[in-house]
DNA sequence: GATGAATGAGCATTCATTCAT
DNA sequence: AATGAATGAATGCTCATTCAT
């Protein structure tokens, strides 16, 4: 990578940095371009370099933290699928309550219509997660850890609308409770119990 | 009620109409008061005197199949806990999916932000809805259905995570999946699963 | 007309004269729209009360003039067919000047795409033009200036081209030539030989 | 011409040639440059390498094909100026159609103002070209085909004014009638008729 | 000669909202 | 209650052009 490549990539990082940090202070609609390429300290048109439109730099502020989670779980390979989810759920939420309710609230919107999330994979977040869950969960069928016959689309399915949900519901409520402590008790009462049947001893 | 009163009434009804037609087609984004005005057959000016912001006609508009469910669980005295939430989880996404997509879409954006929607407690549909739906459980521990320990505020918040979620989710996959067939086995292979220890027998 | 329609009539006329001026002065491009409205003493959005595209101002600029001569060339029934035409020529190029050669050239550059004027016929004016002439052609052959067998198609097009050549050479001359000068040339030596085979006698 | 000469020159040609085609298809307002340097291969500064504005390359465009007009007239010695004339007005439309409607429209709205098309000789191409003519015509004179006291100039000035309307009405009708058909018809009905009376026998 | 990141002026346009009628 | 002309703030976005590499 030359010096010019170089320069590029810590553009484009200044202006997500400054963008995440704005985001996060007043919200999505209460900044503008403008905001944001004079914080990053380069020129308004510098941000149309990098993004074609005003909502598409929160999707590279999410994709940060999210894109971890699926490495963190395949290096987890000893423990027991039940604590790879517990540990899905209480990453997931992490992230939530890390980036904020605003970068939430403005992701939320945003993906809300993937039509309106161009090109990228990352316009489909909730298909990626979906798959790489089902994927977790047809796994654990294979090295027989959940029996045969586990719906796991449908335990899929059940699972990623509870996160997405929780999260909806945090915004919702202003912030009102705390995710990683609901989170818990989610998997407690919930998680468990529905797993149980399914799991092979 | 008088006459003018009657067309008064008959106005917003038709602003109501208009708003929800164009609101399912094309998203809230996408249109503005003089379309939807248009559409009613009324001045721009006429809008504001039944609203007092453009977001505002939108809770109107999803008020109005959202409301019925909570009468309706009222009047099913005789049916057991169960049956009651799965007919809630039932009825709600029954509203979610002859509202639309776009409907929903917009009315997730709008209250995802509570502080956006001030001064009607429909702002606070999410906590209507945890309220109401806590109502039920609790009065399923006063009728004895459900066990003294039952934690029927945890149970509340994990149900309407669900469907909250389930909605946010049929947004982002655009519609991929039929809201109804998810609802039926998530009672079915979650719900009764969750509730089974708490049910008295 | 109530007093609302003559003051958003009058509002429109001082848009037109302040666009005129503006244009005759320093051409399309050089202005904006603000310039237009501040001359006019009205608020930006108010021109986009009236015309839905910067552009269209100057149809309604250009109409003005041109719209007199079809009503003229019908009241002098008493005129030859080719005292008709001489004064169509020199009243199309009187209009031509007294636009001035900014308005002309934008005016040119709008029309020469019909697809970018929007809905009305004056998007096309010159079927507009070519329409009139040919029917004042048609009448004279009915009338029996002309005789039967006058290509009116053919005449009214090398008409129309030279007049709109004309202009356009006037245009890229940079005004160099005198337009109404020439028009009398030309129907002197061009316009005259050519009919004169067609004229009964 | 060394290599560096030689690639330099190809690298022009392909933004000419990618130039030419985008302007064909979409015309001279609805590409970038990028659009041009995307097309040809190039980086979007090459494009400055070669042509000091945008505009500079719609020239470079329109030499091509009328250039050579000139030329021929002067080759066809042997040829009556009448048919020197006829095979003019059939080559500049003949250019004009196989240059094509979007690359006319820009061409036209480009010169209709010279001050816009400095520098180049071009940018006076109605000057060349009435030059170029008034040249043919006054060698007629010369040669005794044309009688002493013929207008020359005037005539100039009827045909390029014709042609250049001939292309303008072409342009404002979006190519309703077959430039060819009718030029045909012109000379038919109009050069001859207009020339007969200083034809010498 | 070629590159392509950076620039930043420039502007059309939208539209929620007001208010005199 | 209804109207619809007027408002004017607000801003996203384009893109020709420059220049360090």
């Amino acid at each position: 990578m030359n010096k010019r490549q170089t320069a590029a990539l810590e553009t484009k990082r200044k202006l997500i940095t400054a963008g995440l940090e704005l985001l996060r202070e007043k919200g999505f609609d209460a900044i503008n371009v403008e905001d944001i390429t004079q914080k990053a300290g380069v020129a308004k048109g510098t941000f149309y370099t990098y993004f074609k439109r005003k909502e598409d730099i929160v999707l590279d502020i999410s994709r940060v933290p999210f894109s971890e989670i699926a490495d963190e779980i395949e290096n987890m390979k000893e423990l027991h699928i039940i604590e790879k989810l517990i540990h899905y759920y209480h990453r997931f939420m992490e992230c939530v309550e890390s980036c904020g309710i605003n970068v939430c609230r403005q992701w939320t919107r945003d993906v809300l219509d993937p039509n309106n999330v161009p090109e990228t994979k990352d316009g489909q977040k909730w298909k990626y997660d979906y798959d790489m869950l089902k994927n977790i969960l047809d796994n654990a069928v294979r090295n027989e850890e959940l029996k045969e016959n586990t719906p796991t689309e449908l335990l899929t399915h059940i699972i990623i609308s509870e996160l997405y949900g929780m999260m909806t519901c945090w915004c919702m409520s202003d912030g009102k409770f705390e995710p990683l402590d609901w989170t818990d008790k989610f998997c407690e009462v919930q998680l468990k119990t529905m797993l149980e049947k399914y799991i092979r001893r």
